[in-house]
DNA sequence: TTAAAATACGGAAACGTTTGCGAAAATAAG
DNA sequence: CTTATTTTCGCAAACGTTTCCGTATTTTAA
């Protein structure tokens, strides 16, 4: 390894005590400004680059926020993750960033990894197969700052950023029922999951205001295999009391129903009408054009990342008190649901 | 914040010297197997972390690798990502991820941040903006261990990954040439790149063959800004001697000329036939649907992190030698190219 | 002119590990 | 029973910072 100079031989090379030269180049009020100059024109020249470690170990924090999210070919947590990184790199943060592939275990394992001060934070989304989450509240328990967002956990009290769950998903229904939907089915992840719950109380409010009727068979629950979701709902669209509408959750679900129509005679949005919570910039692409229920995800993002920082700087001003911040998705109305 | 017991307390806890605990719980051969188990469970009881800052500054390692790629919102980054992930998290290594934009004065910065040793390997892509690679080469001659993907810096000699782009680039614009085109666009993000230089000497090398001419204004250069793209395309579709083919050497610049294509009266794959490297799972899903050239993506990422921990755990068994290792793309004909 | 206060810097401890070295206890060899 | 060897463990240094405290020098106040 090249050498990389140390404040001690930084300090031997100015006549100094490190002492000193560490005052100086964290601007001290203590160090004259004639040394701090020559300190840090010398550090320059030197390329003396500060231990993180050492940093880290004495001052007990290690300017590293870690990040956790239950998928990362998705468009959502891309973006997210891209809002959080603007706030947290301007701030001179640095970002852990964990996959759990929707795994409860590897989420459990992930947690665990985060408890020994690794990171001075957590931003996540739970993943779909989390119901005990006695991990989250170790965590919780440990001081570590924490927040949720989307997938929130409501058993921990932190903040936690969602979308209006709830009303947007009823509107999309809503929509749907003016589209000439009679039979709507609802596509999700898990039923645990907290954002499935009020997007199934929009949808069900929507459906029941229309006086329509609620068929349990049209609650599908899916798995995290692709060719499974497929199968499992061709077979929805092929039985005899089939939907005519569809409300997905997320985005890969809109995408596997997709995938599902193309192996049937049903057209789309003749026969079926499609919208789907998702944030792909190909959804006006698609055959035919997909109406989505976008969030806000670099905001939700850059939210997490400022109460975050925030809180880690400034403890007396900010506090992560127990509460649910919501920000407004939006109905993108494309091809998938109204017929031409 | 929560205590968090450490080595001292535990050592004092079991009447033991800390250094004696210390090679208990690494399992070290000096330590009786009696002890070893009463260190281990009252590790346990007491739930001790080791500080993994102090550990890093005594070891000088992080067991952190840092990946810094161009652009989050791309399927191609994001498996290659889980590629890394994978093994690194099998190894006990952890990831830190930048996204620099495409912005070469990002890429300075946070190459800047990593001098110091917050991780013990670098796996990059380089910007599109990239031509100056002074601070590519301060990094390496720091000695930290560094390997590039896909967008490689042919002056830092060490391991690159890339796949058969010269090949693969010559097959795409050959099909295009089978399926009648005379007219090929290029469609790139910069020509500093190292994969639009290969990518372009395949094209190029297919047309040549094929006795047709090599149109300057078809090889065109766009731009980090999608909404310039998309008119760039249009002009270039609207101009006289318009292109039939498309080879595009990014998704986004494909996504942009279906947009492009979209305002005007062309019909894919009649009028323009197009072919384009990308990584997406909707491609089947487009209107038409996209022939790809799609890249082992998951594969790059898990080579890189094999080799990269290889290297960080056993040097004299791994070396990252001056070498470009190719992984073969595979072109998936859609409909983009044929018409029916 | 002298006491008090402000300024500028150095010495050394501390953060929590790991590890080289020495030493006591236990075992084996003579 | 003494000596040599092995096993098992403790002491203390080291990693590179930051910061508490002390001190010498200069400035201000009386």
């Amino acid at each position: 390894m090249a050498a990389g100079i140390n404040l001690k031989e930084l300090a031997a090379e100015l006549k100094l005590a490190p002492s000193t030269v560490s005052r100086a180049l964290n601007d001290s009020y203590e160090i004259s400004e004639e040394t701090k100059k020559k300190v840090i024109s010398m550090a320059e020249k030197l390329n003396y680059q500060p231990n993180q470690f050492a940093r880290s170990l004495r001052e007990n924090k290690s300017k590293t926020i870690a990040v956790i999210i239950p998928e990362r070919i998705n468009n959502f947590f891309a973006q997210v993750m891209d809002g959080i990184e603007e706030i947290a790199q301007a701030h001179g943060y640095h970002l852990l960033i964990y996959n759990t592939h929707e795994d409860v275990d590897r989420e459990k394992k992930i947690v665990n990894l985060l408890l020994n001060g690794r990171a001075d934070a957590v931003v996540m989304s739970v993943s779909s197969q989390t119901s005990d989450v006695s991990h989250l509240e170790k965590l919780y328990k440990q001081g570590l700052p924490l927040i949720f967002f989307d997938r929130i956990c409501p058993a921990i009290p932190t903040t936690k950023f969602i979308t209006n769950d709830y009303q947007i998903a009823y509107d999309g229904t809503k929509h749907l029922i003016q589209q000439g939907c009679k039979k709507i089915a609802f596509l999700m992840l898990s039923k645990e999951l907290s954002i499935t719950k009020e997007r199934y109380r929009g949808y069900s409010m929507a459906i029941k205001e229309a006086g329509l009727e609620e068929e349990p068979t049209f609650s599908l629950n899916c798995s995290h295999c692709d060719e499974e979701n497929i199968s499992q709902i061709k077979d929805m669209l092929w039985s005899e009391n089939r939907p005519d509408g569809i409300l997905a959750t997320v985005e890969k679900l809109a995408i596997a129903t997709y995938h599902a129509v193309k192996r049937t005679k049903i057209r789309i949005p003749e026969d079926l009408k499609i919208i789907s919570f998702s944030n792909t910039t190909m959804a006006g692409l698609l055959s035919p054009s997909l109406t989505t229920i976008t969030q806000p995800a670099i905001t939700i993002g850059q939210e997490c990342a400022k109460l975050l920082i925030g809180k880690l700087t400034k403890p007396k001003h900010y506090e992560l008190i127990d509460q649910v911040i919501t920000l407004p998705s939006k109905i993108i109305i494309r091809s998938s649901t109204v017929a031409e």
